[in-house]
DNA sequence: GCGGGTCAATTGTCAGACAACTTGCCGGGG
DNA sequence: CCCCGGCAAGTTGTCTGACAATTGACCCGC
């Protein structure tokens, strides 16, 4: 059974969704009726929402709703071909390897197994090679069978509709680079291209590490946007 | 007169900023009687954090310090001197030039002036060129006195200290470049080099937008990082 | 016309209660 | 002795009702 707190934010979200910026939602008395939830229940969402910056409240005014800032961002954990999707863009994944191999020491250490499962591809926007992509995980999190029948891409997607381990969030490391060797030549660029790499770190709900991944871009074709807020400590300094 | 949650909200930060990961808080009866507010106000507080994955509840069992994310990322607004100051980065400003000209049609539209200020220069880490930078921002928003006297590297600080207008966010977008032209001579490398970029708008609380910036930057001495959480959507479908 | 007071509406906070859940303890039965 | 079931205490989750603080509009008297 999922808990109020959880409906009311998925609620708010598509409220949010539906309503255009600046408009004024519903009083809160209103509102908890609506969703059926207490007062204190509602505000813990709404309290939620405002502090991502999503809705302004003003006391003895009302609530309302802020012209969305990036929602493509990297905020959240989505896969290249789910961002793809949701801006129309065709893409799929062209040559792909998956090699299964002893770990190094680094990533026994990381991820905590003996041997690990390495996957390659490139993926294609148009056809043309935007991106390549490698993810090294542990055996056994993926069913081969699984692997060869569902995936498309993205070892994040396949992981997530898994279910299984719950995932919660990666750590990546923003850079940039020139293409060389294999990945210059799968991307078919010239040696010395300049790409924009992501080295990431997934963790699931309990702190474990379970993919290491590393991603090169074509500049130009993804555009990744960053939200950064001004910190409690300074922003609402006297 | 500052507000119970925000009292509550900074308290929190600051006790988790002492606690050790895995550590268990207080009981949410205790942590209100000890902060001075009602519970309610406490847990939306809390809310928020365990929303930002700062804190971990199990209803039945208490609530957990989270081994820290990443706390030096791009969620947070700080300026590049900062950053580096928080690693223990000798950093400094090279040679800067201040423009004063007339606006053209995307940046009077953007800001809302005729006239603008270009703020260019160089940031050294250690004596040799790190990162170019170029500010454009409203005529008047900065003082030309204060320009040349407490600058020193960072619009983004002098803003934040001159506590008017109060801003909130900013959003970046993120490319790899090649070095060209001026940028490749002021940072000393070749051109053609790699450059990792920064195309960021600073807004206030208001929903203004106040400074375009440009950022280049070399790859390797500033670290980049980004925390990229599941989707509520995804996240917690059954 | 204008100034001030009043009033309704809204968000902010509080106090108290009960529900749901987890863990550990203790006692009884095997 | 071990296992297991129930009980009790402690914690987070939610609800109810109330009052405080703030804002904006209305109305009335001057």
């Amino acid at each position: 059974m999922i808990k109020p707190y959880q409906r009311t934010a998925l609620a708010l979200d598509e409220l949010l969704d539906r309503s255009q910026p600046g408009e004024v939602l519903p009083s809160e008395p209103k509102l908890a009726e609506q969703l059926g939830v207490s007062r204190a229940t509602l505000r813990e969402a709404m309290r939620a929402l405002e502090d991502r910056g999503r809705i302004v409240r003003r006391q003895g005014v009302g609530t309302y709703v802020r012209p969305t800032i990036i929602e493509a961002g990297l905020e959240e954990l989505v896969s290249i071909e789910s961002m793809a999707a949701s801006v129309g863009l065709d893409v799929e994944m062209g040559d792909s390897e998956i090699h299964r191999r002893n770990a190094n020491p680094d990533e026994a250490e990381l991820l905590g197994v003996d041997k690990v499962v390495e996957i390659r591809r490139v993926i294609l926007a148009e056809g043309v090679p935007v991106a390549y992509l490698v993810d090294t995980i542990g055996e056994g999190l993926i069913q081969e069978a699984v692997l060869s029948r569902e995936f498309h891409g993205s070892v994040l997607d396949v992981l997530l509709k898994g279910g299984e381990p719950e995932l919660e969030y990666s750590t990546s490391e923003i850079s940039a680079v020139s293409a060389e060797g294999r990945v210059a030549d799968r991307l078919r660029v010239s040696e010395g291209s300049v790409l924009l790499q992501f080295e990431a770190s997934l963790f699931t709900k309990d702190g474990e590490l379970v993919d290491l991944s590393q991603s090169y871009f074509l500049p130009g074709t993804f555009k990744f946007h960053v939200v950064r807020r001004v910190g409690r400590r300074l922003g609402t300094a006297a």
